[in-house]
DNA sequence: ACGCTGCAATAACATTGTTATCAATCCGCG
DNA sequence: CGCGGATTGATAACAATGTTATTGCAGCGT
């Protein structure tokens, strides 16, 4: 049983500090309160993940993974671009959804805290995924031939911008946020299809 | 004497405090530390800026401020593509040259801080001066025409993308994110040329 | 059955933001 | 010129945080 108990004990963790970020904001994801929704004593949190970062980085890890999947469920079809456009619109509505999530991913976490590699390996995923439709869109002549890899940093950059701008509430509040993002991947795919990328 | 030694204190804390944050980064930024930076004690924090977050909102202003200036300093030639790039470069050399004061403008801030209208000040501005810039180019015929207020936020936004991405060390870090920054840009200008924005 | 091992819960510690207490200093007025 | 009140700044106290140490308890082997 003790296996099973081990597993049960984390998952309780980790679906606790889900549950406590996706309500109260990165602030109020502390071991304490972690360790009490979880049932247990904060001394799991530190025996089963090392301390609050390796919840942290397991909560990364499944963001990137969410991500990764929200964009990987849009259905590929003969029209690429429009393919990609579901792709960006998947993007923004997991970030808006997910809002304190995706801070978490995207916004500094404070401590000298480098995400380790292994949390990056989904968003890496995620961005082959993408470079994979931007290819198929290259080989169906709908945009101009170019790194596909790179041409898939600038979309998840295309991306992030306004998403980011809208979560932080940076901008003006009055802002159309969709509008724009729609009009910056509009513009961006209107320039990979035309201009050069170098 | 009061009065000046009034704007002193406030002055050195704010040093203090711009040291601090550009050296350590936010999680450098303590009361206590900033006090004992000042010289002073870490009531003086209280009573000049009623605590932390008034600090962090002056640190901010400048942020605004300094981030509108460098894209003013961008000399207004009759090449008004130009300029704009020249703007997008402005924007990104002081996001790097000031990285933790960029994660301090852009990032979550942990507690329910909502920024002050007057913090938004300053971005305001400088918004409006992009939108002055993209309207220039609108009226030489260099752009299409649009709303140049909306315009200047998606220029913002395409801004953001890759200097934060490449900031927060999300994605992998050999990417070329001057060549993504450029090639967004120009993907957005070649877009804003010739695409409709809706 | 007894002792050992390992795990978990409680308590302790350092550091943070914040507030309260207290002393000193400075200004106004007699 | 001297003294009282108010303001200001420094020290100390408080709550909350991440982390570590200590203690107790359960289970298992011999």
């Amino acid at each position: 049983m003790s296996q099973r108990t081990v597993d049960h004990a984390s998952a309780a963790i980790l679906t606790a500090a889900r549950e406590l970020l996706a309500d109260g904001g990165q602030h109020a994801l502390t071991v304490r309160r972690i360790a009490s929704a979880a049932g247990g004593s904060t001394m799991n949190v530190y025996s089963r993940f090392g301390g609050k970062e390796g919840v942290v980085e397991a909560l990364l890890i499944e963001g990137f993974e969410q991500l990764g999947a929200a964009m990987h469920a849009v259905p590929t079809t003969d029209d690429t671009i429009a393919d990609l456009e579901q792709c960006s619109r998947a993007y923004r509505e997991f970030a808006l959804t997910h809002r304190t999530h995706y801070e978490l991913m995207f916004g500094r976490r404070d401590p000298g805290y480098t995400k380790s590699e292994k949390a990056m390996d989904p968003a890496r995923a995620a961005l082959g995924m993408l470079a994979a439709r931007i290819k198929r869109a290259m080989d169906a002549g709908a945009l101009r031939i170019s790194d596909p890899h790179e041409a898939a940093t600038v979309f998840w950059a295309a991306c992030h911008g306004p998403v980011s701008l809208e979560i932080e509430a940076v901008g003006p509040p009055e802002a159309d946020w969709a509008g724009v993002h729609r009009h910056l991947l509009a513009a961006l795919i209107a320039g990979l299809r035309t201009a050069s990328a170098d």
